[in-house]
RNA sequence: GGGCGGUUAGCUCAGUGGUAGAGCACUUCGUUCACACCGAAGGGGUCACAGGUUCAAAUCCUGUACCGCCCACCA
């Protein structure tokens, strides 16, 4: 067969026409042969907002491995893709927008707003998608969802109006975490805990009658205007009997009283603690305890709200500072000492977070909790890796209320409406709200949006139709596996357990797989502001998506991490072209398709048993998600085995048209089932190939073609130890050579071998590049250079060419490293306690290494006095 | 403060009781008709550290150090 291959692959001619070709062909659909067992995932849906970084180009690439692996097997599979609306994220990128423009939401209404938002989604949300199709993601587009959907919408609503129905949401006031610059209320586990070096303030806090004062200790003095309280503990012996007194509160008019409690250390600065209820969570607790007042001093802003304080507008660190110079001024300052303070930050701007008293909704994730734990100690959902199962689990143990509210408008607005009394209804509509409100008349529907989260949580089953009973919610809810990272397993993970089991009646996934975060070189988090990302398209174009893929699929296994470097995209793109040179190598030396013979050799054989084992190895790599076990394993086969063996070795025989037929079988089967097994790591690459492989029964794509089943008769081990043994002694024989200079790959006229070559004389002879493989000892008087393994002597006669002394060296070299083993064997077999406890075939193949260490230290003295040693 | 990962060749990582492995990088050689994005031959590791268990430890146990992640209400 002749071939117009060109010798170098061109993944950006070849990758672009095969994703066309497989959407046009409908198969990234399901198969609807009811026979096939069904695979389903719902993909992580990525942000409106969102370009495609190096997480992507691992997560989404993952997705599309499990969903082609599982279609190979020969499942019924569907990946779902959609989008996710992600409400502050947006709503950010939209207010930036506006701010250029030179207005902003708050000067053009939350109706222009939305429908500001909404046309940028149209226009630019989603890049992404387009980006993820680049990659070769398979999904089924005709399904996508955005979580901002009507449909999906509608399926929010229902959730929450049955949540708040049902008593599991109600509306609270709470210190939450305040991001006061995205002006809204953010979820425990969006923000993030950091030291910074800050300053801990010792204020004198003088009592109301005149006696004295006592000193509080605080790393945020502007608070002391919203102060209460001054609380020290009951057992501190320092303060018995004042408690009850009076404080007049510095700078300020006001007194308040000095209380017992059990929240503040003794051991920490002076054992006062000034209480903020409305300013922190722990006062507020206290507070609670106490039934104290819970003014409210700070804006949304953070800035001071003390209408007619002197303080009044100025945000909180400058209210910070002037506090301190007033305190400080008026004598009420004792010291300030450095102090490492924790403080907590907002994920999504990067701002200190305010704890601040609001109104919120809250949903009480502890009665959602016990089905999922049940759920996952029951074994009907699993980690992978398993480690994380213990860290989740622990989280839903310890499960707190959910704050459900932001103060948004890019959301699901909360359809709750109040009446003329106050009362709450929840409601799809204004109207069903009047309904359920009867005699009171609505006026009207809170103004807040929900946490982005309570949507995706949704998602493996309102994608699907949820509400209506859709025949894909019957056909692929549940579904199979979650791949997913760490830092969403609360936040998402979670929430899709407590709302599929509650209103599924069933656990929205079986599988959860955790990926690792990708790293740059030096092990620091690619991200954009730091600029140490790496654009994934910028790859994609110049090497492929495949090679894109293959860098990132290969490292994935249960680590916690892995490391981006273009190094390893090299690597990758070697292999491609790698793969593609193997495979023209096939095509010209092969006329078309043919049947499989009667009789191997010990090589074919060899190469069967080896692609037996690999198929083993990879499909137990690919169910546990290892996918780096199964690349590698490919990886050896391919490159170390196929080529750099099979290959050589088939030469001659395919060169000559009586033997060509059987190295033609063999390379074409192990080809094919080769590039099936690569195909959901690299499909476009292993795509091209495949159509190109002369073979019978062939896919009309490889996409839809079976996974290999190769005959259990493939597997021989006793033809693979002798077919390595012999490679082992070609190897020897190479390093002969190379020991005297004569060059690689350069045929030489004789080689004398003494010893058993079970049967593989030809491969030994043409892999040494030998014209003459002569059984036996050399002639007397033959100058050789001679080695010994595997029970065999080989000698490669030099005549005069040889420097003795370099052959000395070399001997020298030999017996050195045969010496150190035969003392490390002796030294075991000499130890009376080991003869008597170690396991008896460890002390025979000790004793017969020491025999043939030992043969082989007797013959270099030998050899040493040839050359004069 | 609690929990979980990691620490093995220059780099990235395999290796869960029996004489240290792979890929890349490096050195030397090679322009033969699959591939120089290639081939051949080499060099390179006291397996973080300290104890312990064992005939035998990279591997099991205890502790320490460093790196990273998660959780947590110390002003």
């Amino acid at each position: 067969m002749s071939t117009e291959m060109p010798t170098r692959y061109d993944a950006s001619t070849v990758e672009s026409k095969w994703y066309e070709s497989w959407e046009e062909a409908g198969l990234f659909k399901p198969d609807p042969d009811p026979a096939k067992p069904r695979y389903t995932i719902t993909i992580p849906p990525p942000n409106i907002t969102g370009s495609l970084h190096m997480g992507h180009a691992l997560c989404y690439p993952l997705q599309d491995w499990a969903g082609r692996y599982q279609r190979l097997r020969g499942k019924s599979v569907l990946i779902l893709p959609g989008q996710d609306h992600a409400g502050i994220a947006t709503q950010s990128v939209v207010e930036k927008l506006l701010r250029k423009e030179g207005t902003s939401g708050a000067q053009i209404g939350r109706e222009a707003f939305l429908e500001r938002t909404w046309q940028w989604r149209n226009e630019s949300g989603d890049t992404i998608l387009k980006q993820l199709r680049a990659l070769g993601c398979g999904f089924d587009w005709s399904r996508s969802r955005f979580t901002l959907d009507e449909g999906y919408a509608k399926a929010v609503l229902q959730v929450f109006i049955d949540w708040f129905d049902k008593g599991l949401i109600f509306r609270g006031k709470r210190v939450v975490n305040w991001d006061p610059v995205l002006r809204t209320s953010v979820s425990d586990i969006e923000t993030e805990r950091k030291l910074i070096k800050g300053h801990l303030y010792y204020i004198r806090y003088p009592y109301a009658d005149g006696s004295g004062s006592l000193t509080i200790a605080t790393t945020r003095p502007e608070t002391m205007l919203a102060d209460v309280a001054v609380a020290v503990s009951p057992s501190d012996a320092r303060y018995q009997g004042l408690i009850g007194k009076q404080i007049q509160l510095p700078l300020s008019d006001r007194t308040i009283p000095l209380i017992a409690d059990i929240y503040p250390d003794p051991e920490f600065g002076s054992g006062a603690v000034k209480i903020t209820p409305a300013h922190d969570p722990n006062d507020y607790m206290v507070g609670q305890r106490h039934s104290l007042e819970m003014p409210v001093i700070l804006d949304e802003r953070a800035r001071v709200s003390l209408p007619g304080s002197p303080y009044d507008g100025l945000d909180r660190y400058e209210a910070r500072k002037r506090i301190v110079a007033d305190l400080e001024e008026q004598g009420f300052l004792e010291k300030v000492e450095d102090h490492e303070i924790a403080v907590v930050v907002s994920e999504r701007s990067g701002e200190v977070i305010e704890p601040l008293l609001s109104e919120q909704w809250f949903a009480d994730q502890a009665k959602l909790a016990p089905a999922v734990i049940e759920a996952v100690e029951a074994g009907r959902v699993q980690f992978y890796p398993a480690r994380y199962q213990e860290i989740f689990l622990e989280w839903m143990r310890n499960i707190r209320e959910w704050c459900l509210s932001r103060q948004l408008w890019w959301g699901h607005r909360i359809p709750v409406y109040y009446d003329e009394s106050g009362a709450a209804h929840a409601a799809l509509s204004w109207e069903d709200a009047q309904s359920k409100a009867g005699d009171q008349k609505i006026v009207r529907q809170d103004d807040d949006v929900l946490d982005t989260w309570f949507s995706s949580g949704l998602w493996p089953f309102a994608t699907l139709g949820w509400p209506e009973v859709t025949a894909d919610l019957r056909e692929f809810y549940p579904t199979s596996t979650l791949i997913t990272d760490r830092n969403i397993i609360n936040l998402w993970v979670a929430r899709m357990m407590m709302m599929g089991l509650h209103f599924m009646g069933k656990e929205p996934f079986h599988d959860v797989c955790i990926y690792a975060t990708v790293l740059n070189e030096k092990g620091q988090r690619m991200s954009k502001s730091l600029g140490t990302g790496v654009d994934p398209m910028g790859i994609i174009e110049t090497k492929g998506a495949d090679a894109m893929r293959y860098t990132l699929l290969s490292q994935a296994g249960e680590n916690q991490d892995l490391r981006y470097s273009d190094r390893k995209t090299d690597e990758a793109r070697n292999l491609c072209n790698k793969l593609w040179n193997a495979t023209r190598f096939v095509l010209l030396n092969v006329e078309g398709s043919v049947a499989k013979p009667d009789v191997l050799e010990d090589t074919d054989r060899w190469l069967l048993s080896r692609l037996y084992q690999t198929e083993a190895a990879v499909r137990n790599a690919y169910d546990r998600y290892h996918l780096q076990d199964a690349c590698t394993a490919l990886y050896r086969f391919f490159w170390s085995e196929m080529c750099d063996w099979y290959i050589e070795v088939s030469k001659s025989r395919l060169a000559d048209p009586a033997t060509r037929a059987v190295p033609q079988w063999v390379l074409l089967t192990s080809l094919e089932a080769l590039l099936k097994m690569l195909h959901p790591v690299m499909p476009h690459i292993t795509e091209e190939l495949y159509a190109y492989l002369p073979i019978e029964d062939k896919a009309a794509y490889l996409m839809s073609a079976a996974w290999p089943n190769l005959p259990a008769e493939y597997s021989d081990p006793a033809t693979e130890a002798r077919v390595e043994r012999t490679f082992e002694i070609v190897r020897a024989l190479r390093a002969l050579r190379a020991s005297v200079d004569l060059a690689a790959m350069k045929s030489a006229p004789i080689v004398y071998v003494s010893g058993d070559l079970q049967g593989n004389e030809e491969t030994l002879r043409t892999q040494a590049w030998f014209e003459q493989i002569v059984l036996g000892a050399p002639p007397e008087g033959e100058r050789c250079v001679s080695t010994t393994l595997e029970g065999v002597d080989l000698h490669l006669p030099i005549g005069d060419l040889l420097d003795p002394q370099k052959e000395l060296a070399r001997l020298d070299k030999e017996s050195e490293k045969l010496s150190a083993e035969l003392l490390k064997i002796q030294g075991q077999l000499d130890n009376p306690l080991f003869m008597e406890r170690a396991k008896p075939e460890l002390i025979e193949k000790l004793q017969a290494n020491r025999e043939e260490v030992e043969g082989k230290l007797g013959k270099i003295v030998e050899r040493r006095a040839l050359f004069g040693g």
